[in-house]
RNA sequence: CGGGAUGUAGCGCAGCUUGGUAGCGCACCUCGCUUGGGACGAGGGGGUCGCAGGUUCAAAUCCUGUCAUCCCGACCA
């Protein structure tokens, strides 16, 4: 390709609008244009990386027995009023509707499509298991598009819906997706850990999730992992062992109950610090509304609630903080002096969280302003949840070692659904016995356009993209410091030819420009291998520098050509 | 949806306080010169100042409303 044909346009500046690296990056190399909030055209360079991206998740999925096939983007509501995700989705699905006044939407993943398909062809077990993928834009109406491509509001998706006649076939499958995807990623360059998370709306029970590991605020997913054993999860799914702390109050001499003033003093530190007491003797009320109810969780005090895990606990689907003109009406109760005693147990659900469990003497709210218990015991019978957030140091649920944390970017994601969409569509086969019976299914997804955005959130530097080779839109690019020069022009474009000849993917910088330019440009555009042809050529040679470790040495045009194969086949 | 900020040429910005000819840098076009790290000179094209009302002889500028974008919190590939 000749750099004065390709459509890419370089920005001398960061566009102002962008914060996360790989989107000032994307968008200053020419590689995306953004039409509207979370919505973005992919230039031909970022269309070679995507296809590239694809093409490695193809391989590596054919290579497994799964099929690729293609589904629609708009669909109608029916099958998703079928799979009953039509009432409980959100504002997150977009829908319209058609001429006709039917209600439609666009495809934000693809459960009850691939459902329905397969139950129309797939009747009996002999059919069974079976893996179908496709790659394709999906739509989301996020209510935070933000990070250019790694939160957009339309992506480019791969999933794969597995079905199987057992729990053991999936599990079976589950773990051939688990290697494929550990392959995926490493052939894009790139390295990913397999953490355990929350299903989320795709519902299901074991999932994991591939995170590109990064110490940066875009990777939006705190993961909790254990350096001694393999233990990772999502900060949304990690439970832990909590260290041995004391949680007696009756050490701050509060071993009898009674009530004790406490004046103005609401948060759990002003407490501490009112009643010199370590926060964690503290049982802390927090209130929520779930799904327009009422619910309190009790939580140890120096401990916070992960909401995704309260989610779950309540079966609700959605929740949010209690408002304090709500606690009045609910609790009958001030913010700050909230308890579970006295609030009337029909009207409001009340949650204790593990935490709670070996607290003794504990301080509590008295549910009367400025008043609060001290020297307090949990009645028994409690049932307790485990709805807290996990916290750096604290130990790991298998090995008991100190847990460690980290930012992660989800570029993946595996599910055993079961039959959380095949019951409810309906979606049968006939067993060995003529029975009808559901598939067992699973999911599996990777983000493209997110994966690209996550290589150069990883790899880039000061003077641009850094693209890992397997992945890069070029391999090599040629520049002549002078394309006037007759000798300089001569050899650039015999080495242009040969390269592309040998299947080298090859751009020669062919402008007018001065060399500062194209420099300039090589390196903001990451391509892996620039061969200079310039001042050198007089002795015969051209100087050949990897963006990676920006090494540079003098070769001869054809050793030039030997090495570009050498890196290629590495 | 709540809190903060910003909308002026393709991109980055100034002008607004104190109303009076719409500007600068980059990019683009022409000519010249230049060719090893985003050259230089001369000339040129391009903007209903987000949108709608209002105040005024006069609005990018003041007022009201509205829309969009970005950042911080609840969603996910």
């Amino acid at each position: 390709m000749k750099m004065s044909k390709l459509f890419v346009q370089t920005l001398r500046e960061f566009p102002n609008d962008a914060e996360a690296i790989s989107h000032k990056l994307l968008v200053r190399a020419g590689f995306i244009k953004k039409l509207t909030n979370g919505i973005y055209t992919y230039m031909p360079l970022a269309q070679r990386v995507l296809t590239k991206i694809s093409n490695i998740v193809r391989e590596e999925l054919n290579a497994t027995g799964a099929q690729e096939l293609l589904m629609p983007f708009v669909q109608p509501a029916e099958v998703w009023q079928k799979s009953g995700r039509w009432q409980v989705y959100g504002r997150e699905l977009l829908r319209c509707k058609d001429r006709h006044d039917n209600d439609m939407c666009l495809a934000p993943t693809h459960e009850e499509v691939i459902t329905s398909v397969v139950s129309e062809v797939v009747n009996s077990y002999k059919q069974l298991p079976i893996n179908l993928y496709q790659i394709q834009t999906k739509f989301r109406d996020e209510i935070r598009p933000r990070f250019g491509l790694l939160r957009g509001r339309e992506f480019i998706m791969k999933d794969a819906y597995s079905f199987h006649t057992s729990q053991e076939d999936l599990e079976r499958e589950y773990e051939v997706m688990a290697k494929a995807y550990s392959t995926i990623f490493k052939r894009c360059g790139l390295e990913t850990k397999a953490v355990q998370s929350d299903s989320g709306a795709i519902g299901g029970a074991v999932s994991h999730e591939y995170m590109v590991l990064t110490d940066t605020m875009v990777g939006e997913n705190d993961v909790f992992y254990c350096e001694n054993c393999d233990y990772s999860a999502n900060s949304n799914h990690a439970i832990s062992i909590l260290p041995l702390e004391a949680t007696n109050g009756a050490d701050y001499g509060y071993s009898e109950e009674k009530i004790v003033d406490t004046p103005n003093v609401k948060t759990i530190e002003e407490l501490a610090e009112f009643l010199k007491i370590n926060p964690n003797c503290i049982l802390k009320a927090v209130a929520y509304i779930a799904d327009s109810n009422p619910v309190i969780v009790m939580i140890r005090g120096d401990k916070e609630v992960e909401e995704t895990k309260l989610l779950n606990a309540l079966n609700a689907l959605e929740i949010r903080p209690m408002e304090n003109s709500e606690v009045r009406e609910y609790l009958n109760s001030e913010a700050g002096f909230i308890s579970y005693r006295n609030v009337d147990k029909s009207k409001v659900r009340v949650i204790f969280d593990k935490t709670a469990q070996n607290m003794k003497n504990f301080v509590l709210g008295a549910n009367i302003k400025d008043k609060h218990i001290v020297g307090a015991n949990l009645e028994s019978n409690i049932e307790f949840f485990d709805v807290s957030l996990v916290k750096e140091g604290e130990f790991c649920p298998v090995c008991h070692k100190p847990l460690k944390v980290t930012r992660g970017i989800e570029v993946g994601n595996i599910f055993q659904l079961g039959t959380k969409y095949s019951k409810p569509m309906n979606a049968c086969y006939t067993d060995e016995n003529g029975q009808l019976k559901p598939y067992i299914m699973g999911c599996y997804g990777i983000g493209v356009s997110r994966t690209m955005a996550a290589a150069v959130e990883k790899y880039h530097d000061d003077f641009g993209i850094i693209w890992p080779i397997q992945i890069a839109p070029y391999h090599v690019d040629i520049v002549p410091v002078n394309i006037e020069d007759p000798e300089q022009s001569k050899v650039a474009y015999e080495l242009y030819e040969k390269l592309c000849a040998l299947g080298i993917e090859t751009v020669i910088d062919d402008r007018y420009d001065r060399a500062g330019v194209k420099f300039k440009d090589s390196e903001l555009i990451g391509f892996p291998i620039r061969i200079t042809v310039g001042k050198t050529i007089s002795e015969g040679l051209v100087e050949f520098k990897t963006r990676k470790d920006g090494q540079m040495i003098k070769l001869t045009p054809n050793e030039a050509i030997e090495k570009c194969q050498q890196i290629l086949l590495n």
